[in-house]
DNA sequence: GGATTTTATTGTAACGTTACAAATTCCCTG
DNA sequence: CAGGGAATTTGTAACGTTACAATAAAATCC
């Protein structure tokens, strides 16, 4: 009944906590006691316990301690593997890792694909008691998920706010100044009009940057647009059959805030090829979120979103709320980092 | 000792294989078997359970499965969260995610810093059981990481060949034949001499690439070379640095081979800086990984390493190997997608 | 110095599932 | 219709851990 490549290797069973209570002379409850730092134990008994511990080599089961106490030291972040933000999911799960490092708690994907409702990847997490906490992104004014994971008392933290009077965790770029800065800019820099690439309407950051463009707007009471159809999601195609036509009436130098550096490259190529000269027709300000374009020419005026200390804000947070910290009392709004 | 949320929410317990074998009147063992498609179950007794099963909403508990099973149904992707290719990360986790969707297995992701050695995530992953495969991306020549799973007799996939003699699943991109027609591209635009833009050359990977490039330069006797320190991990700084002086001695028009998008930016800029045409004084050619720089100008001339085809390739992999099939019968090469 | 608290340790019983061996029912053959 | 084998179903025992109640040992009190 062995398998062919048992033979050579002689397998010795894992060590568990009844090996190591045997060779210690101790019960199993205080071998687990002992090394779960439970006070309970003496300090000596520990030390005996730790040291046979080390010896045999034991390693805590996770499947047992999990279906013992219910807990899955499980983090899930939900990930839509299509929503192209230059290096966003990376960096997001580079700063989810690092905050989880050393804590037991792993991450796991969920995918979002775009066919799903946006509720289905947390049903599935619900239904499978798949995590201790959820992490998700790009919210909504009234997210449904986040109507879902209320109702059922998970804990979970959002990249971006909403518009529940019920509070929850968040942690969120303040879209809103960074939309003004860049704004600002523009004006500064003597565009005679400025406009902005808006992200789709029902996610909420895109509501931000609206009120920190006309913030700035009114302020200066210059001339304006926001083009209707753009948005950072159309693709590149999208931007060209809207700026085409008004390419014309527009005051020049024309200033654009852009919220994602696909875009600013899109708008970028766009006037170059229609012969508008980028620092003289045109200027052009981005929210940056990578490295990727602090090569390109011409140079893009970016403000710049740590992706990576969002996703340690998230981690730490969702440990906190995992753990029994109220959301009110996390919140967090990151500021922009001029760059 | 109730907590005060639980007062309003009458909490009913969860379903099990007990509530459902009650309530159908069958054994527990019969509604485990009947549920999970075992065939020695009569075909109207799985109707019966599997209709009480939906009704109570029964679904099955993982950690208890897990523990009795010593299945985790668990994939790990070692990321390298500081490795910056544009969206590599992303679509392979995208990719990943998607073979395994439906399929009851979940992605776990565990960081590598940088600080650490390679073979600490694949240790950590061996010592606590987290995974039943595990895949992992940079391979090297004689891989540290494949000789500690080979001996720990543990399936893995990597992205990227090794040089050992015992075969090992693997999913690489074919990197000497993109190298190959990368340079014969740049001398069919007439280039006088090629260089190439080099990852580090403890990589597999690189090598392949040095490979291609150099069967085109024998067939063609063209002028090449490569810089030494010039390595696609190097900040801009270092490419800077490297070609600044040989700027003078290079004939021109001058090709390079980039083996990354943000290379390519980095020479691009560089030259452009230096008073260099695009298109006249040199040409590149690319390999694309992503859809950011489609929208470039001036235009890349590039070729396409399908990295979300990648992933699912080797999520597939992975459950392959997972469940015995032989590694030297999972082993791929992705070809070229020219642009 | 016996009663009482405090400090350490122990044994037993789950958590929810599947493996295994055993029992039951059914169907067919002679 | 007895006998035998296949088709179904059942009961019991883990997997390795922690919660809980109970015990034993040590320290404290009056």
């Amino acid at each position: 009944m062995k398998n062919t490549e048992d033979i050579a290797a002689e397998k010795p069973p894992r060590p568990t906590l009844r090996t190591v209570a045997a060779e210690s002379g101790f019960a199993v409850t205080t071998v687990s006691r002992a090394l779960s730092g439970d006070p309970r134990i003496a300090e000596n008994t520990r030390n005996k316990v730790a040291e046979v511990a080390r010896r045999q080599g034991y390693v805590p089961n996770r499947a047992a301690q999990r279906l013992r106490t219910g807990k899955t030291k499980v983090i899930s972040l939900i990930l839509d593997p299509h929503h192209e933000i230059p290096d966003f999911g990376r960096s997001l799960i580079a700063g989810i890792s690092f905050a989880l490092k050393g804590t037991g708690y792993h991450l796991t994907i969920i995918p979002h694909f775009q066919e799903e409702s946006t509720t289905d990847p947390v049903n599935y997490i619900l239904d499978n008691r798949l995590a201790d906490g959820l992490i998700f992104t790009r919210t909504e004014a009234f997210d449904a998920r986040v109507r879902l994971l209320q109702e059922a008392n998970f804990p979970f933290v959002t990249h971006g706010r909403t518009d529940f009077t019920r509070p929850h965790a968040y942690v969120d770029y303040d879209n809103e100044e960074f939309a003004y800065q860049a704004a600002r800019r523009l004006i500064d820099l003597g565009c005679d009009q400025i406009g902005i690439v808006l992200p789709p309407e029902r996610l909420t950051f895109s509501q931000y940057l609206r009120y920190g463009f006309m913030r700035a707007v009114r302020e200066s009471g210059i001339k304006y647009d926001i083009p209707e159809e753009v948005t950072l999601d159309s693709p590149a195609e999208a931007l060209w059959a809207v700026y085409r036509d008004r390419l014309d009436s527009i005051a020049r130098p024309y200033g654009v805030v852009c919220a994602g550096e696909t875009s600013a490259l899109a708008i970028s190529s766009l006037f170059i090829d229609q012969g508008l000269e980028p620092g003289k027709d045109f200027h052009l300000v981005v929210k940056r979120t990578s490295n990727l374009f602090k090569l390109h020419r011409p140079v893009f005026r970016s403000i710049y979103e740590n992706i990576f200390e969002a996703g340690t804000l998230l981690g730490d947070t969702i440990l906190k709320v995992a753990s029994g910290s109220p959301p009110a009392e996390n919140q967090i709004v990151q500021k922009s980092v001029p760059d």
